[in-house]
DNA sequence: ACTAAGAGATATGTAAACAGATCAATTTGA
DNA sequence: TCAAATTGATCTGTTTACATATCTCTTAGT
């Protein structure tokens, strides 16, 4: 198979890296998609979407995703947010998954 | 009006949670209801709902919202969580909001 | 007091996030 | 190699996040 130029994901989409993330922080628990869906309260089709970036789901769903996975969701001042991440870097034992912040977007409508 | 028990912001409902930081962040940079909601591309009606609290929006939706406010949503292990509000907390300067976890909390469904 | 701007609130209509079912494709293990 | 588990993918239907419009109710400003 061949796959040139453009790296495996994309990064400049939030929802494919919110995806990403979701999927290595499910990976590292060693959880399947649908024992994180039922944890979440939402179906393993729906779920398989958000991991995958296709979908954008409910700030209260992604509260619900996070707490399954051991994550939470957070709200930072912008100029807090390199301190932050410098926060999460260092932190490189072997159960930790990277943060991220969603950076600059358009959405939909606009 | 008898208003007794609970106090004015309840703070166990993620959604008031985040609601009323998107409020401070707004009343912070003085602006109206209608820019920020002009800002982050949804109407007027509909950003009152969720800085109310009443209704829970996307996450492209929060994102587009957020960065209006000079604000970015952060996925974090949860374990990093106290030392990223310790981060925030110190910072008592003049031009910041505080930054704030969404908790343990059930949804919809279930 | 009056006025206007901002916020609270509701109604109707549309797009998309959800559920649930059911398929194929892929991965994993015996 | 075969079978089971996991994931990919699509369909039908329901709920709800959205737009737009309109109305009242506060909260300034004069």
């Amino acid at each position: 198979m061949i796959c040139l130029g453009i790296g495996v994901d994309d990064m400049s989409n939030p929802l494919l890296e919110i995806g990403s993330l979701l999927k290595a922080a499910r990976k590292d628990l060693q959880l399947t998609q649908e024992q994180v869906a039922d944890m979440a309260g939402i179906s393993r089709p729906r779920y398989r979407e958000i991991e995958v970036g296709s979908a954008a789901a409910r700030v209260t769903t992604l509260i619900n995703i996070a707490r399954a996975l051991g994550l939470e969701l957070i709200l930072i001042p912008k100029a807090i947010a390199p301190a932050v991440n410098a926060l999460l870097k260092p932190h490189d034992d072997d159960d930790d998954l990277p943060a991220f912040a969603v950076s600059p977007e358009s959405d939909d409508h606009d």
